[in-house]
Order: C-alpha cells, then structure tokens, then sequence
DNA sequence: GTATATGCAAAAAGTTTGCACAGTA
DNA sequence: TACTGTGCAAACTTTTTGCATATAC
C-alpha cells in the first residue's frame, strides 16, 4: 500500500519550499501514504506513534498543519462533525456521504477543472486543489 | 438579515420529521439564519447565548448534529482544521478558500447538478446537496 | 554552526454524557 | 399526560503552547 514515489515527490516539495525534513513529518507522510483514508488527527497520532515511536503530538498536529497550508494534504468533515485528514490526491477521488450513517462512496468523474481553470483566472487565485462531496441517504438508511 | 421565511420553512421540515420545535432549536436556526456564515460550534453556542439567554451548550451540540443529520445544516473545514457550520444553501455558493491566510470567496456557478443526477441514480442514493472548495493561494499571498 | 523543529508536560479549548426537571404535542 | 428535549455540571477528549534539547542542512 505504501507507495515510495508518492513519499518521495511530497518530501520533496516540502524540501523545495524550504522546510527541513524530519523523523517526524516524514513519519506523518509516510503514514497517511499507508492508511486508507480518512483519519482524524487523533487517529493520525495514533497510527504515526505505532509505526514511528518517540514521536510526539504536538509534532504531528504541527506537521498535519503545515502539510495542509502546502497542500499536500485535505481536511474535510464528510458530513460529520470532526475533522479528517488525508494526502491530496492527485487522481480524483471524491465523496458520496450518507447524513444517516456516514458511509461513503468514492467516486471518479469530476465536472471541475474546467471551472477551476475559469475560477481561478477572474479571481487571481493560483488553484491547486477541490473538494467535492455529496450528501444525502443511501439504500440502506432509506430502507 | 434574517429572513422568517426561510426560518419557518426550516423549522417545518423539523416539525414534519417528527422533532419538537423547542426554544433552544428555535435559537440555533435563526442563529444561523441571521449571521453571515461559516460559525464554528462555540461561536455558534456563543452567538445563540447572545440572542436568547438561558440556551445550554449541550443544546446547541445536539442541535448542530440533529440538524446537520437532516441535512438543513453543512459543516467543513474551509480548509482549516476546525469544522464550520452553516445552513445549507438552496441558492449554491461555494468557496474559494486561500490556504495561506484562510480568506474565502463564494461564487456561484456549480458544475454538479447533473453529475448528482447520474451518480444517485448509480449509486442508489437519495442525495439532497453538495460541498464544493477550491483551495489555492490568493493574489495577496502570491505576492 | 545556526536556525528550525522536536518532545514533553501542562494548560486551554472543545465536546460529550448523565440526570433531574421542563415544555411540546 | 407521556415522552422528548433541556440545562447544568462534571468528565472526557482534543488541541495548543512554552521551553529546553536535538537535528537537518
């Protein structure tokens, strides 16, 4: 599951932008690149400390951070009330949210980058990412 | 800014799923209605203790959730770590969010309508909204 | 060598829960 | 009246901060 590519290109735009590379961010890294998806900070300590004892919470709270003001990776509530985080994707894949039972349902099609494209000339923006999610009811919780 | 429209029909569609219209519910919706948007949980307490003393924070927690659950309330990170809440706009507008300094512009154009239509006809789901975010940098933070 | 980042522990902030009482339908 | 929802306070969880030390470059 963990691909060392990925790891590797991500480090390297923390490096390019000056930041230093450490035990700790690179253990943040190499752990959301592992988990599946979708961990609250939490649940990324939790899983960072497993894989790389000895380090603390404070850095992976300071790292989640820092690797969210670089975009390299997205938070987002999936309909729910806590936060989750996870490595941005480069391939699409976004959310289709149960407001009953929170499953959700990745999808690929995505209607965006031409409006991203659009969006981001009028505003000045220098876009690098979206989010898209829907919400509603799944088979189950309707039945 | 508040509009008693919108406050009545959002309160019937509690009504008509069962829930009792109670003051601290009451407070909670036109709380959201009246304020501009994009309130985290203890803003929201704090604003709801403002316009109608005596309201628990429990209340308002467990008015966020039975809200968000039926659906007339979103929550996101706007790319931040802590959750927002707002009343789900029927009028889309999404966000622009700079991931620098957090600003964040609406527009109003949405791709999704149609992509909602093919995917919970696929999927099976009943889908009642959506979460659109375009992160990037805004003109001020390239510069 | 030096500035940046860390780990720790403590403080602060935010959220949930249990329960007796109140208010809606 | 019956039962759902409330407010309060305490417990709990999550996040932030300050600071001495370590480490990447």
């Amino acid at each position: 599951m963990l691909r060392c590519e990925d790891v590797d290109s991500l480090v390297a735009v923390l490096r390019r932008s000056g930041y230093k590379i450490t035990q700790a961010r690179r253990a943040v890294i190499e752990t959301l690149a592992e988990e599946a998806s979708h961990l609250t900070a939490p649940d990324v300590v939790e899983a960072v400390q497993k894989r790389t004892p000895g380090v603390g919470r404070a850095s992976v709270y300071r790292t989640l951070e820092l690797l969210m003001r670089v975009g390299l990776v997205q938070s987002s509530t999936l309909g729910g009330a806590a936060a989750t985080y996870r490595l941005t994707p480069d391939r699409h894949h976004h959310h289709v949210v149960c407001l009953e039972c929170h499953k959700t349902v990745e999808f690929e099609e995505c209607a965006l980058p031409e409006l991203e494209r659009r969006l981001g000339e009028r505003l000045g923006f220098e876009l690098e990412g979206h989010l898209v999610e829907l919400y509603g009811r799944c088979p189950d919780c309707l039945a």
